[in-house]
DNA sequence: AATATATTCCATAGATTTATAGAATAGTCG
DNA sequence: CGACTATTCTATAAATCTATGGAATATATT
């Protein structure tokens, strides 16, 4: 159930002399993506794992329509990549280099922009004062088996990748199962990345229960360019089994339309 | 000669809400900034070094009065600082984040974009492929005077900042120094970074010519971020003197509009 | 084949951006 | 002060972008 694939899919209007193009109309073929808030949005989604085109869509509250017109822009400017299974596309970020970007900006916005940093306060200040758990230690820590490792971020985005190990917990989730979790062992919690909130507010209500709860450093897309395991599938919020297979977490690959 | 500053410049129609834009639209005020070709081109060039308005203009063959409008959109965005002298006001790239999200938009147009790599093999073929120079090598060989560093870059950015002993020499004069150069002595040239092609060129004509000539790796805005000495000022394309002061490269600070 | 679903294509009204000319400002030099 | 220079501001026409409804495609299902 996979018929894997990319490249040549949609047929809108290849500006015609995309070649003839200075280096720096280029560059800003790509710099048209995050001109546009939901593009960005989009795409940060895509560095989470491959998402359908509704399921896009819903997640950053678009018309399907609307959702795909901005896949297309994307895709023009090879930032992303499909896969057709039935009915259905999924597309992804194309490459390593499409999430370092997208932390590119994130991370000069919050060093420039004294409103995102504002943005990023608002929420989560508790877990803020807490130290952040580095990618080592958290593996040290799995190995021994002294912590329990939460994914707060949605069903879809465990289920694309996933620290080995780690329970999915979505945050609108967390209060309901708080009876699961032992009081005694140290609890970590990662999301998507530094301009994620998810993980904050769980360590948040987590240390207002008393439990020790952490951060890890970033998140999932950082976990993956380090190199690390990344484990796949596995539903619901149960302690999860034994780190899944390896995966291919993106494809290089590029072709012209039909 | 130099009211230093920044901050409180312009005062365009800043979009009266700015604070109240989510964490994506912010993002989007910075992507907005790499929309524009003309734009990516005048931050690059900024990343060289600061310069004057209309030797911004001139570099990037815009009309004054566009220039100064670019300059305003990334002024808004706070990817870039001001400072005055005299009657002319200077831009600088406002940190070091900017030019590595600049670096990061290359590195990515360079992997995703095949046009890209094309442009860049069009021109310096030759140089290609011979080994670049590492920045450890290069310091190393500078000590022992065993090579000649030549900044092949405009004049301008040569003077505001280049490699403590490099020699100024504008890929467009080179020709006509080849008789100061000993042919015995090893030449290492070096420009703008990985998507500048002055350094491949220069090396092209000191190899057919005979000379043992190879290029950085990188350039300018990647040694200065390595944290390596930078020289400043000393004009003509003669052997430059002693290394001159370090310097601050960039100034964080941000401020409101009058 | 007929139906249903997911996605893309097409057309379009409204908003935004771009380049640029001309006027206004700020600082320098006699 | 007055002439001059460098830059920014204002207004504007042309081009581009955005969201979206409705039609067209592609694939699966009955």
């Amino acid at each position: 159930m996979d018929g894997s694939r990319d490249g040549a899919r949609p047929a809108n209007a290849a500006p015609a002399n995309l070649q003839q193009l200075g280096l720096y109309e280029q560059l800003a073929r790509i710099g048209k993506v995050v001109v546009n808030p939901k593009r960005i949005e989009l795409l940060d989604l895509l560095c989470q794992g491959e998402r359908s085109v509704d399921a896009l869509a819903v997640a950053a509250s678009l018309k399907v329509t609307t959702a795909s017109a901005h896949l297309q822009v994307m895709w023009q400017a090879r930032l992303v990549v499909t896969r057709r299974d039935g009915t259905r596309v999924y597309y992804r970020a194309a490459s390593e280099e499409v999430c370092r970007f997208v932390a590119a900006l994130g991370v000069l916005a919050r060093a420039r922009l004294a409103e995102v940093e504002q943005i990023l306060q608002e929420i989560g200040t508790g877990a803020r004062s807490t130290k952040r758990v580095s990618r080592a230690e958290l593996l040290d820590k799995v190995r021994s088996g002294e912590v329990v490792v939460l994914d707060v971020r949605p069903t879809e985005e465990y289920q694309a990748g996933h620290i080995p190990g780690a329970v999915s917990m979505p945050l609108e989730h967390l209060e309901a199962h708080l009876d699961d979790l032992d009081p005694d062992v140290e609890v970590v919690a990662y999301c998507r990345g530094p301009l994620c909130l998810l993980a904050p507010q769980a360590v948040d209500v987590l240390q207002e229960r008393g439990y020790h709860a952490r951060c890890l450093e970033d998140g999932m897309p950082e976990w993956r360019q380090a190199g690390l395991d990344v484990a796949r599938g596995q539903g619901g919020a149960a302690l999860a089994g034994p780190p899944g297979s390896g995966d291919r977490p993106f494809e290089v690959s590029a072709s012209d339309r039909r």
